[in-house]
DNA sequence: CTCTCCGACATTGTATACAATCAGGTCTAC
DNA sequence: GTAGACCTGATTGTATACAATGTCGGAGAG
């Protein structure tokens, strides 16, 4: 049998798991056409292994929702369509309006909670001003920014659900900074956010990161509309 | 091998799924005291059945939380402590604020919902006048009620992240409805968050529904504290 | 008496053999 | 020509053998 070499550097040093972060990865990015068959053997031959882990592999990720089980047919990836998308935007929606929320009342937690934001705040200000970055590290930025609101916010629940949702949306987040001048009124938002949670304005902080999100899933909504119609107008 | 007898009746023809819902079914009800360990063979013996289907379901159960790895060591069941279930309390808050808030701005989606809507108002005001009902059985529509006006909402993504709450919250609101004339109240709180969605109040709607579940939360707090503090008590 | 090292044991990790199931195509009866 | 039984190949489902790894206790040195 041949090495962990062409995974995914691993930090569990089993093989499903490598497996599992392997292939949740390319499916993030969209390396699968939806819809895309996986069968078993395929994969141990890929990988370079046997059936037991990618089997364990697989299971995993149909609890998850990023594979579909055909019964005794095997596997399809799971992309989520432009409605999912949308339904996803909402939920984290319904999660940060209450972390803001809760943020402004009762403010951050503790004393690396606080640092933690007034670093957010130098991030966001220096983005304004200075270097224009690629859309997947403002992507990158952008979900750190959020995750570390529901961190403060000390609810490890709520974070844990954030993040499983923001796994889905990260392409999606980069198609959202490909639009011209997205990087600057998030810029904007994030400093408003930060700043109506620090001035304890309850209904500002709702109302900037709802301007916030909301803005993002209109951007996504928008552009793949237009790659479906761009790709339809070439069909025909 | 011996056939899936033992097992509880599972929709799914297969082995690994019908351990995954037996043991999640043991562990949601507590039949396991916390950290109890799960080793591999063990539970092979109790199944009849083999360490592959096992495999696959602990590991199933690992990613979705309920029990927890021990590298090269074994599995051990993991409960939610107090605080986690406090912060799930939190996180069910905030999605049904959310759902409610949509509800009472945009009115049930279809016919469907609207009927739906209609049923629960109905179950809850005879609940209110007529039978007194078990707390199993109390747990179980509440979660139908809130589960059902996350259906209205026809946001898919959000009713699922609010069934894995509810998964965990199970036991835990049959508690809730061991208290003394919580029935009753609650009764009252989900007739009045109907009112106010149908009558599109969404302050008053936000607020009912807060009630309703901070009253929730609040009862299982003291109700876990109570006994954890009588349990000291004959300790000592 | 204590500390370290070593080895047996318990447990998971991986590979593979065999059984069961299902889709799709073919062959036959009518 | 068509319906239906049947065969076949592909694929998953299950069992088991073997490898790797970590735990724990006991023996021996200091």
């Amino acid at each position: 049998m041949i090495r962990n070499d062409r995974i995914v550097e691993g930090e569990p040093s089993n093989l499903s798991s490598s497996i599992v972060a392997t292939l949740k990865e390319h499916i993030i990015h969209w390396h699968y056409p939806p819809e895309h068959r996986l069968t078993e053997v395929e994969l141990c031959k890929t990988f370079n292994v046997s059936r037991s882990p990618v089997r364990e592999a697989l299971r995993v990720l149909a609890t998850d929702g990023f594979v579909k089980k055909l019964p005794n047919r095997g596997y399809v990836v799971r992309q989520h369509n432009i409605v999912e998308i949308e339904e996803l935007y909402e939920v984290r929606l319904a999660l940060e309006l209450y972390t803001v929320e809760y943020l402004a009342k009762r403010g951050p937690l503790n004393k690396n909670d606080k640092e933690d934001l007034v670093k957010l705040k130098r991030t966001w200000t220096d983005l304004l001003n200075g270097s224009s970055k690629k859309a997947e590290e403002l992507a990158r930025l952008d979900t750190l920014f959020h995750e570390t609101l529901a961190q403060a916010a000390g609810n490890k629940m709520l974070l844990r659900h954030l993040r499983t949702i923001n796994e889905r949306l990260m392409l999606f987040r980069m198609i959202d900074f490909d639009k011209t001048d997205r990087a600057k009124s998030t810029c904007h938002q994030h400093l408003k956010i930060l700043k109506c949670i620090t001035a304890q304005d309850t209904p500002g902080a709702r109302a900037a990161i709802q301007q916030n999100i909301e803005e993002g899933r209109n951007n996504v909504h928008t552009a793949i509309k237009d790659a479906l119609a761009r790709a339809y107008s070439i069909k025909t």
